[in-house]
DNA sequence: GCCGTTTTCGGCCCGACTGTTTTCAGTCG
């Protein structure tokens, strides 16, 4: 029987609705496929082991009689006829096609209809043409419009690393800082929500000089001054996107202060958790927009200046914006059961970091006193082990000399731990001698090579790193590099049952490029007991403030501060390193 | 196609912006 991950079950089932909706299906149809596959997505057990026993297929929220079929034939065909009967009537490029912005589904059916072509180097042709102007409601601007699109469509996939768009928020933020009557900017959407890596940006101003249109337009013109700019987008009273020279999109939205809340909500999303908040409002009597909640009777508003006040009115408690994915957390909020989630300062320690001894820029003492300055109680240096030769990395001798001056480096007020990042050979061997391992305070074992291995054989190479008695964390697990490499293959829930009988931590990295763990596999590590050490992986200090997105993913995947190691202060922890817990 | 304090049928979230229109369809979030 062939085999599948829930990523891939969810893939198919998002085509298919893509296909269903240029076919004109009916609308509800397809978004039930659509939630079927965020429900796949989101579901941290391997939908592998469900898929023989209906009654549990059927126990997944969003998924009903007919979608545990397709879901049992996919795994039993190797396809799903449905998605093989679109992707012939269609070709595979329709897909592509759809991922074009400003081409939806009815335009492409209709390009379909006429012409018979769906793939963007036929689009582009006829637009250049001048043939896609003879359509309905098209005219030459839309063919513009469209090239643009396809041109940057070939240019960049359209997604951004979590740290570039932060930063590009607080820029827009700072260029915005000043402006008389305002009172907040704020980044929303997906960056609020800590997604590892995010599309559009989007951001909410609020204030006085929102409400009237003269200080309004002063803003809009402000915006549009913002340093970068490639093109604007749109431009209409309340909102102004444009896009920028990295490719980005940011939307900017102007607000009341009285619906900033109903806004924040709205902008953050998800589009599931806004969907079942909306559908909750219903049942209580309210509708819920981006302007306010608002009684059903009379349409008279009755939240919308603050978040809390909404989700107050809907009988719900505050909810996260991490949380906001509607894969239970309403549920919770309306039991009073939402959990703390794990906090920046409740973290004592960040124990994976390199120093200019390996291929790190900064020395030991100059990454403890940053470390100090963050107000951690303890930290590690770890550099890189010998096999890693382009990092310069240590040899057993080299290691126990790097100990020393570890040891020997005092600064007031943080405890720093020796330890290594080493690597595990390609079968499952670490790269330096027991003896000197077992010296050491903090071990990291990371894979760094042969990442083409059949699963099996990575797996077994993992389960003998975790096996060896000095490793206390398993570095960055599954090697992913976000948006250039996709994670090398072995059976995830293995090697998490073997950490937990070793009671070896898995390492979530907040690497903006690695976030390795991702949120499905903290959920599933939590639930076999594997406990978390969130680390930055630092190679300079100016890298420390990388945990922040470390922190988000973490509460992306509903840990608390038990779940995480390094919350523990310094005596704990370095008994946690030595798998006593 | 899913789901049920509106329960086995008949619902299913809401609004802005654009380009083409002269009242609106399509796209996006």
């Amino acid at each position: 029987m062939p085999t599948f991950d829930n990523k891939s079950v969810a893939a198919i089932l998002y085509e298919t609705a893509d296909l269903m909706e240029v076919r004109g299906d009916d609308s509800f149809r397809i978004r039930s496929y659509r939630n079927a596959a965020q429900a796949l997505e989101s579901l941290p057990t391997p939908i592998s082991e469900l898929v023989n026993e209906t009654k549990k297929l059927l126990e997944i929220p969003g998924i009903g009689k007919s979608m545990a079929t397709h879901i049992q034939e996919i795994f039993r065909a190797g396809k799903l006829t449905m998605h093989s009967e679109l992707l012939a009537k269609y070709q595979p490029s329709m897909l592509d096609l759809l991922k074009i912005s400003g081409l939806g589904p009815k335009t492409v059916a209709l390009i379909w209809d006429t012409f018979q072509v769906c793939d963007p180097a036929a689009v582009e042709k006829l637009a250049r043409e001048g043939k896609l102007r003879e359509l309905p409601r098209m005219g030459e601007k839309q063919e513009q419009k469209i090239l643009k699109a396809i041109a940057q469509y070939r240019r960049i996939s359209g997604r951004f690393l979590l740290d570039e768009a932060d930063r590009t928020a607080q820029k827009l933020i700072e260029h915005l800082g000043g402006i008389a009557g305002m009172d907040a900017v704020t980044p929303a959407g997906s960056l609020r929500r800590g997604r590892e890596t995010v599309g559009d940006l989007d951001i909410l101003v609020t204030g006085k000089c929102c409400t009237s249109e003269k200080p309004r337009q002063a803003v809009i013109e402000r915006i549009l001054a913002f340093p970068g700019i490639l093109e604007t987008i749109a431009r209409g009273e309340n909102k102004v996107s444009f896009k920028l020279r990295s490719g980005m999109q940011v939307d900017v939205r102007l607000l009341a202060p009285a619906s900033f809340g109903a806004a924040m909500c709205y902008f953050t999303g998800s589009k599931a958790h806004n969907i079942a908040l909306r559908q909750r409002a219903l049942k209580l009597g309210y509708t819920l927009s981006e302007y306010s909640l608002a009684r059903l009777k009379d349409e008279k508003p009755v939240a919308g200046r603050t978040e809390e006040e909404i989700y107050g009115k809907l009988g719900l408690d505050f909810i996260p914006p991490e949380m906001r994915e509607n894969s239970g957390e309403i549920e919770l909020a309306e039991k009073h059961a939402i959990p703390a989630l794990v906090t920046e300062r409740d973290l004592q320690g960040d124990v994976h970091m390199h120093t200019n001894t390996t291929d790190g820029r900064c020395t030991t003492e100059e990454m403890a006193e940053a470390a100090r300055q963050r107000g951690y109680k303890y930290m590690a240096i770890t550099d890189h082990s010998k096999s890693l030769a382009m990092t310069f990395g240590l040899d057993d001798q080299r290691a126990l000399e790097h100990i020393k001056r570890i040891r020997a480096c005092k600064v007031e007020g943080i405890r720093i731990f020796a330890g290594i990042e080493v690597d595990i050979l390609a079968d499952g061997d670490l790269d330096l001698s027991d003896p000197v391992l077992e010296q050491m305070d903090v071990v990291i074992a990371s894979v760094h090579s042969h990442f083409n291995q059949e699963p099996q054989k990575m797996t077994e190479r993992l389960l003998r790193a975790i096996a060896n008695p000095h490793v206390s964390i398993l570095g960055h697990p599954t090697g992913r590099l976000l948006l250039r490499r996709d994670a090398y293959g072995f059976d995830m829930d293995a090697v998490l049952k073997s950490a937990a009988e070793h009671r070896v931590a898995m390492e979530l990295n907040s690497y903006p490029d690695r976030l390795d763990l991702s949120d499905l596999h903290l959920r599933m590590a939590r639930e076999r007991g594997v406990k978390i050490v969130i680390n930055t992986d630092s190679h300079h200090t100016s890298h420390l403030e990388k945990i922040k997105y470390g922190v988000l993913q973490a509460r992306r995947a509903w840990l608390t501060r038990a779940d995480v190691l390094n919350t523990l202060p310094p005596e704990k922890f370095a008994k946690a390193m030595k798998r006593h817990w």
